[in-house]
DNA sequence: TGTACATCAGTGAACGCGCGTTCACTGATGTAC
DNA sequence: TGTACATCAGTGAACGCGCGTTCACTGATGTAC
């Protein structure tokens, strides 16, 4: 809780107020653990403004925690991207490492990664593809092992989901069970990827 | 938000309001979605008698949600144990009704479900024997399957590990997620069940 | 170069709300004599 | 069978709190003349 007093922005740096609110709202829901703690008033302390000063730059709360979310799924989908773009690896090579770092953005951001996959959504009629970059670049991969001729799945879309939900369900379960006897990630992933990815032995 | 005026309870029947308490508390839960907005105040509403009446059967709020969390891994794992020993099925099949009984329980009834995997839960030093039964189950599962030779699975435990997660994340993605294209469930669970239970083909 | 002024980046006080919890109580119901 | 009384199953009013949001404002900073 710092109640530290901000410096005001000089004229035309009124935009920078924007962004510190984002990255304060941010460090409040990692450190709080639940959406509903990211209050306006607690990201109006963190930041050390006044409440009010907030309605400047969101209409309303919601905003604050959408612009979270926004800035969330980009830094997301950067590292699944840098993971799996990563040069030297095959087909499966490339497809673990993208796993590895979904299952590392949940550990390292559990908070985040829960508001990014862990909410309802319903709204728009249709899912932004920002949203699912990062199954979409699974799908690919999966295509990639079949081509490869590593991989025997016949549907690799529908074998990217079971992927998906896999890692999903790791990394939501292993933040909320950690006393639980957790295999290790590295045994586990291969067991996800090549079981699931149909992988074919040899 | 019925507001009907409750018949007061005869004398030695005031233990009939607790059960009461907790029903109204999970109904409220399932109907709003979330746990945060099962307060103490609206239970009252929805049971009909006034917010002091529940301090006579829980000492506060927290513990309402631990009466609806223990009830429902009751419920939760009477569905997945009868499942699983229902006879007329192989290995193979009871532990496939097992796992097709997770995720009928998570889709019935998603904010119970979530209530009892999707909470933090690291006190006591231990996890309860009650919030593991449906996983234990999945590991003697896989354990009948090696036996009958027809799994080649080297670390049972493990592998129903993966297929835990498997589960979980179906569960509470689907219900987040209800735009995305899903594939068929029964297609999925056979993949889940298959792959990662290292079913021998044929 | 000096000064009036517009604009920008905020603030402080106040509102109504629902919350958890405490307190002193009430009135029906069963029981002892 | 009648009645005084204890107990039980609740109630109504009040508290302090943090919340989202609105309102009228302030004072520093840059700009036009």
């Amino acid at each position: 809780m710092q109640e530290l007093v901000r410096e005001r922005n000089r004229r035309g740096e009124g935009g920078k107020l924007r962004a510190d609110i984002v990255a304060a709202a941010t460090a409040l829901l990692e450190r709080t653990g639940s959406e509903e703690s990211v209050t306006l008033r607690a990201v109006a302390r963190e930041v050390g403004i006044s409440a009010p000063s907030i309605y400047s730059h969101f209409p309303d709360r919601e905003a604050i925690v959408d612009a979270i979310v926004e800035e969330a799924f980009a830094e997301f989908n950067a590292a699944i991207e840098g993971a799996t773009t990563a040069a030297g690896a095959g087909p499966r090579g490339r497809v673990r490492a993208g796993c590895a770092a979904y299952l590392q953005f949940a550990a390292d951001r559990p908070n985040q990664y829960k508001l990014l996959f862990g909410r309802q959504y319903d709204g728009g009629g249709e899912i932004p593809p920002t949203h699912l970059l990062s199954f979409q670049l699974l799908v690919d991969g999966l295509r990639d092992c079949v081509k490869a001729g590593i991989s025997a799945s016949t549907d690799p879309a529908g074998d990217a989901t079971a992927i998906w939900v896999a890692l999903h369900g790791y990394a939501t379960l292993h933040v909320g069970l950690p006393l639980f006897p957790w295999p290790d990630i590295e045994t586990l992933l291969d067991r996800i990827v090549d079981g699931l990815a149909q992988i074919t032995p040899g």
